[in-house]
DNA sequence: AGTAATTACGAGGTACGTAACAATC
DNA sequence: GATTGTTACGTACCTCGTAATTACT
């Protein structure tokens, strides 16, 4: 007995001929008709009441089509098991203070290996460490670099945050400007900025901030108000709102110094990622 | 994939090697080295490790036993439920009244219809009419006939019933003997003798049983002691037990005439058991 | 007539065994 | 040197497709 005759059991069961189903299953008639014959000599008895021209599943039929449809699934859910090691070998997880060395590590990935996949994660900086340790993510992206023997750490990027005011703003002439000219305004945020907000919110105690979840409608209402934002230098965020100015944020505590941060026992996919990265900052 | 391959994995894991699997599975080794490459190549990735003369299971390698197991054990009950299916298409359910006629009834099958199973089992006569119509059992045997449209009934056996006296006892000269004679005595009686246990409790209201569940007990017990006991003219009876004299009770109601009976539409294998008693009695 | 199943026959592909080779214990 | 795994090669078997046959609608 092959799990092809199962195969072509269920479909003669689905089709209600031999005829049918050999079409579906890209056979000949005569082949799966044999084909049958010999699942049925296999299992000692025959599965179909056989008129001459016509065949009807009888009880025996029945229960091998249902035991049918039970090996088959257990064997598709072998399949499913493969596909999903196969995805997960192709995926690094990243876990992530911030968006932008993600897109950066992201772009710098895609070119030299086209195949992995990168799963970015924006993390909590008090999370970040322990779940490096407890492999729930392959690669960590942290602001301060983590010296201990079993981590391989490497500078990745700089992002420096600006204000990103309407051209109508008052602050749109400056050459920059630093978090005590713009406290107490109020800020429209993206959620999704890590540890920048925790930054805004201790420089700016007096500011009000409206955060936005959603990308597209941040977007949107960069371009329709006028309250004033933020932006990065990173370059995916260069160029894509019109009428607003990025001004830089003169503090030190605009400036971040991205860390990536991997387990030297790491899987060679991981590991080789970090000394690719290495080899060409 | 097929099943083969599958089997073939689970025994390399089994066994350590692809030559220790190999023999057990009937096949050279290079085939069977190839056979699992065939699985490797179809499933997309390597399942072992493989230094120059060694393999070993990889993380894959171990998903894929552990489905392959599930897939085969899915494989198993089918053939299970087939086995089931073939031993009850062999089977018949007898329910009886009483024992001799199943033994009546099993000698002549196996004479006839050496590949049928008789299962007899030992009803109430209140519920064998029943469990013949809720198709519990195959064939009833009665002490009335049963005269319904959908049935077909036929005379199949007597028995008497008779005094099974040791050669020391007083009844051990007399040619027959009624119950009124031997009522207040106490007896040996085997258990399981069906409706034969009724006609004894009522014909002898004084008397003392001893009941025995175990055959074999109960032959030892019929040996070496010198209680009454009872046995009847089925061919099984006789001469089982040395020192012990049957002697025929008289009355009525130890004389029985069993019927067999099966419903008209019954599976063929029941009813052309049921012609073969009618065309032979 | 048209459809559906089985049987007969020839061909091609697949998987087997043998043999040769490589490497480890 | 014995054991283990892989590669190469020729062969045999197995299953496929085509064609012919039968029967039912």
């Amino acid at each position: 007995m092959e799990l092809e005759q199962l195969r072509q059991l269920v479909e003669v069961e689905r089709q209600g001929t031999i005829s049918a189903a050999a079409e579906k299953l890209h056979l000949t008639q005569p082949s799966l008709s044999r084909s049958i014959k010999r699942l049925e000599a296999d299992l000692g008895q025959g599965l179909f009441d056989r008129t001459r021209n016509r065949i009807e599943l009888n009880e025996a039929g029945r229960i091998a089509v249902e035991h049918a449809r039970d090996v088959l699934a257990a064997e598709q859910r072998m399949r499913d098991a493969f596909d999903d090691l196969a995805r997960r070998a192709r995926t690094v997880k990243v876990g992530s203070i911030a968006p932008a060395p993600t897109w950066n590590l992201t772009a710098r990935i895609v070119e030299r290996f086209p195949g992995t996949i990168l799963e970015p994660d924006i993390l909590d900086e008090k999370v970040i460490e322990r779940s490096l340790f407890d492999r729930t993510i392959d690669l960590a992206i942290t602001r301060k670099p983590i010296a201990l023997p079993n981590c391989e750490c490497i500078p990745l990027m700089t992002e420096s945050l600006s204000l990103y005011a309407p051209k109508s703003s008052k602050y749109a002439g400056r050459r920059s400007v630093s978090w005590n000219d713009i406290d107490g305004e109020t800020f429209l945020v993206f959620e999704q900025i890590g540890f920048w907000r925790e930054v805004c919110e201790e420089a700016l105690p007096n500011a009000t901030a409206i955060f936005q979840k959603d990308r597209e409608v941040f977007i949107q209402l960069l371009h329709s108000s006028d309250l004033l934002g933020f932006t990065t230098d990173a370059p995916q965020n260069r160029g894509s709102v019109e009428g607003r100015i990025p001004i830089p944020i003169q503090d030190a505590s605009a400036h971040a110094t991205f860390y990536l941060v991997a387990l030297k026992d790491a899987p060679e996919r991981v590991s080789e990622i970090v000394t690719w990265i290495r080899e060409t900052t």
